[in-house]
DNA sequence: ATGCCTTATTTCATAAGA
C-alpha cells in the first residue's frame, strides 16, 4: 500500500499536476492540504475517474483539506472532537459580528482505508509567536492530541499526516539562524509534537532524494528551491503497526520542478 | 526594512502563506 500526502496549495491551480501525479506515483491513499476550495467545488469527477474515492473537508478560500483512496473510504470525520477555531484577539470590545470567528477551520479529515485510520491534517500557521493565531495553532495541537489518543485506544493502524506548519528540529529547516524568534521553530511548538509522539506515534522520516535534509516546503520566492533553502514541516506521523510496515519513505522533489508548481512536495511512504 | 512568489477573492488591490 503507498500512502501520500501533499500541500498542494489550491486544487483547482494544481488540477492537472495533481491528475499527472496520481497517474505516475500510482498511490493508494492521499492526503492533501490547502486545497483552498469548498467541498462542494473539489474536482471529485476528475479523481474519481482514476479510481479514487474522495472525502474533501473545504471552506473556501483558504485551507480545505481531503483524502482519496483506491482502498476503501469509511467512518469519514470532517474535523475532530473538541477541535477549536481561531478566537481572534483576547482584548478590545468586539465592534462587528464576525460569525466565523470560534468555529473550527477546514483543517483535518479523517477515513479508514485500508485498514489504516488515516488523517489528513492542516495546522494553523501561526503567523508570529506574539499573535492570537499562535495562541491559536497551540490550541488546535492540544485538542488534535486528545482526539488521536481517543482514536488511539481502538485503532492500532493509524497515520496522522500533513502540513504541521513546525519543523521538529533545527536541521529541518535551511539555517536555523534565519528563524530565530519566529513560527514553526519555538520551543512551544516542538513540544506540541512531542506530545504527538509521546502517544505512540512514529515521524517517519522521508529519504531527501537530493541533498542531506529531507525538507517538503521551499519558498517561491528568490530561487529557495534551486539552492535547497527549505524546511521540513510536512510530516508522517504513524503508529508502531504502521511504522512498522514502512518498506520506503521518500520525498517526491520532481513534483516540486517545473512550471506551476506548489511551494510543497508530496512525501510518499510504501507499507508492507 | 521589505520584497522576493503564488493563490483566491470582496480583483487592477488585498490577505495570507511560512
Amino acid at each position: 500500500m503507498r500512502l501520500a500526502t501533499w500541500n498542494v496549495n489550491s486544487v483547482k491551480a494544481r488540477l492537472p499536476r495533481l491528475l499527472g501525479w496520481l497517474g505516475e506515483a500510482k498511490p493508494d491513499v492521499v492526503c492533501l492540504q490547502e486545497i483552498k476550495t469548498t467541498t462542494a467545488l473539489f474536482p471529485e469527477a476528475e479523481v474519481n475517474e482514476l479510481g479514487y474515492e474522495v472525502a474533501a473537508h473545504g471552506d473556501g478560500r483558504w485551507n480545505g483539506v481531503a483524502l482519496l483512496s483506491s482502498v476503501g473510504l469509511e467512518d469519514v470525520s470532517l474535523g475532530f472532537p473538541g477541535e477549536p477555531g481561531y478566537q481572534g484577539e483576547a482584548a478590545g470590545p468586539t465592534l462587528i459580528d464576525e460569525p466565523s470567528l470560534g468555529r473550527p477551520e477546514a483543517r483535518a479529515v479523517g477515513a479508514t482505508c485500508g485498514g489504516i485510520r488515516v488523517w489528513s491534517l492542516y495546522a494553523p500557521n501561526g503567523r508570529t509567536p506574539e499573535s492570537a493565531h499562535y495562541a491559536y495553532k497551540l490550541d488546535w495541537f492540544a485538542a488534535l492530541r486528545t482526539a488521536l489518543a481517543a482514536e488511539l485506544e481502538h485503532q492500532p493502524q493509524l497515520a496522522a499526516c500533513g502540513d504541521y506548519n513546525v519543523a521538529p528540529t533545527d536541521d529541518d529547516v535551511w539555517d536555523p539562524a534565519v528563524f530565530v524568534g519566529s513560527t514553526h521553530v519555538t520551543p512551544p511548538e516542538r513540544e506540541a509534537l512531542a506530545r504527538l509522539r509521546a502517544l505512540g506515534l512514529r515521524d517517519v522520516v522521508p529519504a531527501p532524494m537530493k541533498g542531506p535534509h529531507p525538507f517538503t516546503y521551499w519558498d517561491y520566492r528568490a530561487g529557495a528551491f534551486a539552492k535547497d533553502y527549505g524546511m521540513r514541516i510536512d510530516l508522517v506521523y504513524a503508529t508502531e503497526a504502521v511504522a512498522s510496515r514502512v518498506t520506503r519513505a521518500y520525498v517526491d522533489r520532481e513534483a516540486r520542478k517545473g512550471k506551476g508548481p506548489s511551494d510543497h512536495a508530496p512525501i510518499v511512504v510504501d507499507l508492507s
